[in-house]
RNA sequence: GCGACCGUAGCUCAGUUGGCAGAGCGCCAGGUUGUGGUCCUGGAUGUCGCGGGUUCGAGCCCCGUCGGUCGCCCCA
């Protein structure tokens, strides 16, 4: 093989096709029944997109070109965000509230590739705007909930851990960090694992003059409870009174009355590194696997971009990592041929005389709405045949033989073996009637 | 950007000290004048990832490179 695929991509045969469409059905499912429109954008911008919001360093981080001749900057799209503020502040105040959009973008990052992460990915963004109620949170996470319910998880498998950037600034004062020290307090509380302990605790010092201020980030990132147990544990846990913890307690209302609660834990410890958010914040997480999803309120990023200010809260959902987690899981089958579109019939010649009308007879059957295969083989045999006939998973086997002449054809039953004579007129009306509801445009 | 391990048929892999490139599965054809996933017989698999070096001779040893897997960094 003297050609490869570029590192970190991935070929899609038909299998791999049919079990990315099978997660991709279960995005745009729960998208549709939640409300949110399907929405797209190029698949490269203008570099400068990109380094507005998140600095020249994230360039070695991007694949980006210039035309050879040419003068401007791209650079392939590494996520959705930039994009949906660009979209939303170019419509500005035209927009309705709330505008609930969806988007199934592939993505691309140049970074060193490794399980759950590549260099080309599929991610599901979901963006609720002009909302800023808990109710609009609750109801972005019921969205994604409700995905990875259709692909067979539940909530024992994942977690759903939230915290909330204004609870947690509430926790941070209550433990003495000054005001202005807050959004260092964050990126500390976000490194707290990735940080050598003496480290840790210097940096924490730096924070404020109060007390044991390491120890009390510490906590704070280890605290967690059930969504269902209440806000007085938590509290305690953090160290401070349930009164510092108010956004929580709407946020816990929103998730109970959507019917999630049982998905969700609090977990303190979850910042997201992006310094856009503003309020809730969130993680989806399963045991051994990166985050298989993440997103929060990020009510200021539009005006960033040039547009009105707009509450927004949404969320990203990446293929790789949910994919690994449904094939551990069991919930993907182990031939991805089993997920592929099964034929209504197929239709076999048993001689040359059937060989002949074949043709016209698939094209009949197709313009009806069938989904019809037929061999290619020369073969009149018609074991053979039907062998085929049965790998092709079809429903029904079409013979042409004999009868012909008269006008029928024998239609048998695939998977219980029966078979019967039937008119070559009534065939299309039969088949449909029988059929499954079919796709229509996927 | 750094590190470890790996790359032989479509797939899973074997290949001895450097000496004719193999097996199973799958695929194709026949066995059979019209009834299926089994069975029997036969057939095709290939730039041993790619390039260079050492050698009489390289799948095997050496160097480089591309790709894979998994960590670190980063994680929008």
């Amino acid at each position: 093989m003297t050609h490869q695929a570029p590192k970190g991509t991935r070929d899609f045969y038909p299998a791999d096709m049919a079990v990315r469409r099978h997660i991709e059905s279960a995005w745009r499912g729960a998208s549709v029944r939640h409300g949110f429109d399907e929405i797209d954008g190029p698949t490269f911008e203008h570099l400068d997109l990109y380094t507005v919001k998140s600095g020249e360093g994230i360039v070695s981080e991007l694949f980006s070109f210039r035309r050879a001749g040419g003068e401007n900057d791209y650079a392939l799209r590494p996520e959705f965000t930039p994009t949906l503020a660009r979209m939303v502040a170019a419509r500005g105040a035209a927009l309705p509230v709330p505008t609930k959009w969806f988007a199934v973008p592939n993505f691309f990052r140049a970074e060193r590739p490794q399980r759950g992460r590549l260099r080309e990915f599929f991610q599901w963004n979901v963006d609720l705007l002009g909302v800023d109620t808990p109710g609009a949170d609750a109801e972005v996470i019921a969205t994604a909930i409700s995905a990875l319910e259709a692909l067979g998880l539940r909530a024992g498998d994942v977690t759903v851990k939230l915290s909330h950037r204004g609870a947690v600034a509430g926790a941070l004062r209550g433990v003495g960090v000054p005001d202005e020290q807050l959004g260092a307090a964050f990126a500390l509380l976000d490194r707290r694992d990735k940080l050598p302990p003496e480290e840790f605790a210097k940096r924490a010092a730096a924070l404020g003059a109060k007390g044991d201020l390491g120890g009390a980030i510490a906590k704070l990132a280890r605290a967690t409870a059930p969504v269902s147990s209440g806000l007085d544990a938590l509290a305690a846990d953090v160290g401070v009174p349930a009164a510092e913890l108010g956004a929580l307690e709407f946020l816990r209302d929103a998730l109970r009355a959507a019917g999630i609660e049982e998905w969700c834990q609090w977990d303190c410890g979850i910042v997201r590194g992006l310094a856009y958010y503003t309020g809730v914040v969130f993680e989806i997480h399963a045991a051994g696997e990166r985050a298989v999803a993440g997103g929060g309120r990020y009510d200021g990023l539009v005006e960033l971009f040039g547009g009105p200010r707009t509450p927004a809260v949404g969320f990203g959902m990446g293929d790789v990592v949910l994919g690994n987690l449904l094939r551990d899981k069991g919930l993907l089958p182990t031939d991805g041929t089993e997920l592929l579109p099964k034929p209504d019939v197929f239709v076999v010649a048993a001689n040359d005389a059937a060989s002949a009308q074949l043709p016209g007879i698939v094209s009949d059957l197709r313009r009806a709405g069938l989904h019809v295969r037929h061999s290619y083989k020369s073969t009149r045999n018609v074991g053979k045949l039907l062998g085929e006939a049965g790998k092709s998973r079809a429903r029904f086997a079409v013979i042409l033989g004999d009868g012909l002449a008269a006008g029928t054809v024998d239609l048998k039953d695939l998977a219980s073996g029966d078979q019967r004579s039937v008119s070559l007129t009534e065939l299309p009306t039969l088949l449909l009637a029988v059929s499954p509801i079919r796709a229509v445009g996927f």
